[in-house]
DNA sequence: AAAATAACGCAACATTGTTGCAAATACAAA
DNA sequence: TTTGTATTTGCAACAATGTTGCGTTATTTT
């Protein structure tokens, strides 16, 4: 497997989302950024986090997606890696929260093969009231 | 309250999207609408048809869009509509199904008020395995 | 130091979604 | 049936997001 390098745009960007509170966009990103690199450079750079297990993608009820830090998971088991906590996603700030200690019980569907899940609450955050 | 009509890109989309067993996206539907009406009427239409809750919206892990007719809401109900229902993405084909009979439960997180929730549950779905 | 590999910048493109405005249409009232 | 009007549409223009190819730069290995 290819390896992988550590570049300023990369540190750059997990810092960022390591430090942010809540779950970042590639527009947030590029303009905390500065211009430190080329907008294709992030998407790159994100993908990279994600296959690495350093980040995870979270989607809003609009499909808005945005990218968090791996918190829960110990970096130990970052093969079998599976995000199943909630997120609550705010209809006024538009920001991304992990509910980390939130996981849903639910009835496995027949036939079907669950390999993720994905479960986003929305409504109105606690800064937001 | 603003008066809606019925014209042929209305009867057209709606029936489309009520007659698909998985929920279908913008350029599925102008695909299949095969130059009936402009796109940008398609985007209307669709908002028209969230508003009257015949539809309702589903994004899956990616963020695609799609769309899914409201088979579980009584029409009696439709004013107090919320889709807690869960979904299925096939990571495969793509395609999102409403799983109408999986409603998670979950212990809701102090502080927040939850007006929507998402559950997507991803993986094969039967047709790909 | 040289070669190999990984990451980058830039330009070009695709897709998705939004807005303003004039023209067309649906539908209710006359 | 005709008319009046609010609703819907098409078109053009735009913005935002994401992808790809390719030549250059940077890092690691030999
Ligand atoms: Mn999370
Ligand atoms: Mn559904
Ligand atoms: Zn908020
Ligand atoms: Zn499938």
């Amino acid at each position: 497997m290819k390896q992988t390098r550590n570049t300023a745009a990369k540190t750059e960007i997990l810092k960022l989302i390591n430090h942010s509170p809540v779950a970042l966009s590639h527009a947030e990103i590029q303009s905390a950024l500065n211009g430190l690199c080329d907008r294709v450079t992030i998407y790159r750079v994100l993908e990279r986090l994600i296959t690495e297990d350093e980040v995870h993608k979270v989607v809003n009820l609009e499909g808005v997606v945005k990218y968090a830090s791996c918190h829960s998971c110990s970096s130990e088991e970052k093969h079998i890696h599976t995000h199943n906590h909630a997120h609550f996603s705010c209809e006024k700030c538009k920001e991304i929260t992990c509910l980390e200690d939130i996981e849903p019980s639910f009835k496995v569907p027949k036939n079907y093969q669950i390999n993720e899940m994905n479960f986003t609450l929305s409504g109105i955050c606690p800064n937001c009231r």
